[in-house]
DNA sequence: CGCGAAGTTGATTACTATCAATCTGAGTGG
DNA sequence: CCACTCAGATTGATAGTAATCAACTTCGCG
């Protein structure tokens, strides 16, 4: 499988810069690229596996606010306050480069094409979250699920994956906290788009039948 | 008033650099910054005012990621896909500092501390998206209420408004809309606050009588 | 084989949306 | 100055959706 670093569509040239600054690391299924409160200090550039993005309140509420996977990059909310305001937990046995944000910073001045890019995808950070709001301030249940489906769809299209035929890396809990709604309703949900064959689904294998005149 | 450029905690001598480069705009009451999915050029600077920044899919589905006011940075989304994923609607006569973003970026290379400011205010965007995530996800109408109206709160103490007493420059539509909530459901949240006498309200004017035992 | 985590299904309750009727107050023009 | 008007806001009644509580099933794993 191709490599992914930073973006996908990096030039080569500033991948071998960045490569030289990278320390990659291990993250074992369950355990964290970084947790929440912990000083801001680096970046995470995931090579390999995929994660849960989940944000916490002082009432111990989670919320996921997304399922960040190889190419993505991970810690974005954390040079705001000098601290990460979220935590990031692998799904799978994962990989990340760890790009300290100062050595970032650093190699955007000789780069401007890597300050560009940075811009990019902050920036596409704040927009997906805000579609996501969109969908959780408005959608029903069901509804809510298909646009997940479709979203983590596309996301396997853009590592070219089969957009109709995957296994999903994250419990159903996980997507119920994505969604915004209980673990059961995220099940009777499942079962109803099966009802309406749009799609099959088995445990955590799903496959999208039809993309449904939404 | 304190006149409010990019942050409020950005040195003078960088705010004259940047001066330079403004270009001062009114916008009126109930026109806009920018409109969804116009070409990305520039980012706005609130001087004075606020606006209501709505996000909308092609359903005509509406949701109002937040209520920026003066200091605050609006256009954020934009550098992801080229164009604004949202529109900003000013809530009052308001005015606003156009950078455009390649003149910013031109900038950043000979001020880093412009570069760092940048990096700051986009991951405070993600922040607070995210926090507004959580709400979404998790709180029922009331304590979203509440939530909304501590955040506005600090929102004008960081602008040396009161903390306790204040006037909403939105409708209780908008604010359902950032709530994920129906107009009659927002009303309704209202007078129960009252009756447990947390807040005294009439109509936009709110007063915050004790913060509640959150 | 048995245990436990993950997932499903059912019954009931609680909350919010929806539809509809009013109320209020700011702005307008006679 | 007052009546009129209308957008914004409130309140009520009802329906619909999701949360909650509980029982049960499935599957992976030691």
């Amino acid at each position: 499988m191709q490599k992914h670093c930073f973006t996908q569509r990096l030039d080569a040239e500033i991948l071998e810069v960045l490569e030289k600054n990278f320390t990659t690391r291990q993250v074992p299924r369950g355990t964290y690229a970084y947790r929440l409160y912990e000083p801001f200090r680096a970046l995470f550039f995931i090579q390999e596996g995929s994660f849960k993005n989940a944000v916490r309140n002082e009432d111990g509420q989670e919320f996921i606010a997304g399922f960040p996977m190889a190419g993505d990059v991970l810690g974005l909310d954390g040079c705001a306050n000098g601290y990460y305001g979220s935590q990031a937990i692998a799904l799978q046995d994962s990989v990340v480069c760890e790009i300290p944000f100062q050595t970032l910073k650093d190699l955007s001045l000789s780069y401007p094409v890597l300050q560009d890019s940075l811009h990019r995808i902050m920036s596409r950070a704040i927009a997906h979250n805000q579609r996501s709001m969109l969908m959780l301030g408005n959608l029903p249940a069901e509804e809510r699920l298909l646009a997940f489906l479709h979203e983590l769809s596309q996301q396997f299209a853009a590592r070219g994956i089969s957009t109709t035929d995957f296994d999903l890396p994250m419990t159903r809990e996980d997507i119920a906290g994505y969604l915004g709604l209980q673990m059961e309703t995220v099940s009777r949900a499942f079962t109803k788009l099966h009802v309406e064959g749009l799609i099959n689904v088995h445990r955590r294998h799903v496959h999208i039948d039809r993309v449904g005149a939404a």
